[in-house]
DNA sequence: CAAAACTCATTAGGCCGCTAACTGTAAGCC
DNA sequence: GGCTTACAGTTAGCGGCCTAATGAGTTTTG
């Protein structure tokens, strides 16, 4: 599940000793890379672990949050939803989890499995298939989140307020840098191929 | 590949909407819980994209070094060893690398088809086998690492060395209150059991 | 010395990502 | 109408992670 399989980070000492035996070596960059992930992980690696207990996966979680907000309007707030409609079809769920398709009939396969979420033909478009959250799945929901909260707040319950917002703040330009040098690296391949 | 399964934030208002309505939602924790992970996962995003243009996951990549480390002495200051020994053996491995022996049996077989690395028995235990890199697979670190090393620049390098430092500041306080908030959830448990 | 306890590596089976190929349906265009 | 194209969902197969169980070898201990 971890995307870094380094246990121990490397000192910052040792970091600035290889740069100078390996080109191109960034001591700090590299550093607050392997950081960045490591916390990630740590995190991750908590809420994960509340959410094994009631066995159910990171994924099959977002799943049933993003249904959540579809079939409840109160809850939309939550998760972001400008219009009141979450996503329903599964096409709709995988785009907004960020996962493939195949991925997100597999996710499917086992919440309606374990009878968390029912799949039911559009009655329009006979290719589609609209899941919906069952009485089970919402009841489910409805016991493991306060939990979930609580063990979220843990895990940042060492930054003070402003701590907070300045790693956001710090967190949010290595995003929209990721963004941008991602979009580089795909325009002029994209710009070339719509002839 | 991903932690979270969520690919837009909910915005920060939001959450302190969807707090009032949900008891024991932070909003400030939420948020920088979520920007964490999102931006952990970009970040390990562009360099895997790096590694599986050379077909190689993070997993394996990891493996590569740690043995790099173990038989290139040069170059044991990169990851931090403090002895001149670096793993060796499938369990070393699997420790320095934070996954299962059973995951690392998986890692090293394909390492080992794909003529990176070999496996040796013990001559002095017969329990054990030791992994070696093979010239293929050193060859193969030498030609992988300085685009590696680039594209880990290039994520960090919207922040300031002075942002760097703060970034690396306030997750080593994370990383720090989780290893708290999982020794007092083990402690328990662990002071019961060795009577 | 022999049984028990431990350790090493592996295997078996499951979940969860992915890509690629496939089926069935809808829509656009002669 | 019939053809092509595009799209929704699924299937098949692979990699990598996990836990649990297994077989082989070592160490501890009575």
């Amino acid at each position: 599940m971890p995307h870094l399989l380094l246990k121990d980070l490397p000192r910052y000492e040792c970091l600035l000793e290889a740069a100078k035996e390996l080109p191109g070596l960034d001591p700090s960059a590299t550093e607050a890379f392997l950081h960045l992930l490591r916390t990630s992980d740590d995190a991750a690696g908590v809420t994960e672990r509340n959410l094994t207990n009631h066995n159910i996966s990171q994924g099959r979680f977002c799943v049933l949050m993003l249904l959540w907000r579809s079939h409840h309007p109160r809850a939309a707030k939550l998760l972001g939803a400008e219009d009141c409609c979450g996503p329903r079809t599964p096409a709709e769920l995988a785009d907004a989890a960020g996962v493939t398709r195949a991925t997100m009939t597999g996710l499917v396969d086992t919440l309606e499995r374990d009878g968390f979420v029912t799949r039911e033909p559009d009655p329009a478009d006979r290719r589609m298939m609209s899941v919906r959250l069952t009485a089970k799945g919402d009841k489910f929901l409805q016991d493991l989140l306060p939990g979930h909260f609580k063990v979220t707040a843990s895990v940042m319950s060492s930054l003070t307020e402003a701590e907070r917002r300045t790693l956001v703040e710090l967190l949010v330009k290595v995003q929209q840098n990721v963004a941008a040098l991602r979009r580089a690296k795909e325009e002029p391949a994209g710009a070339a191929a719509p002839i």
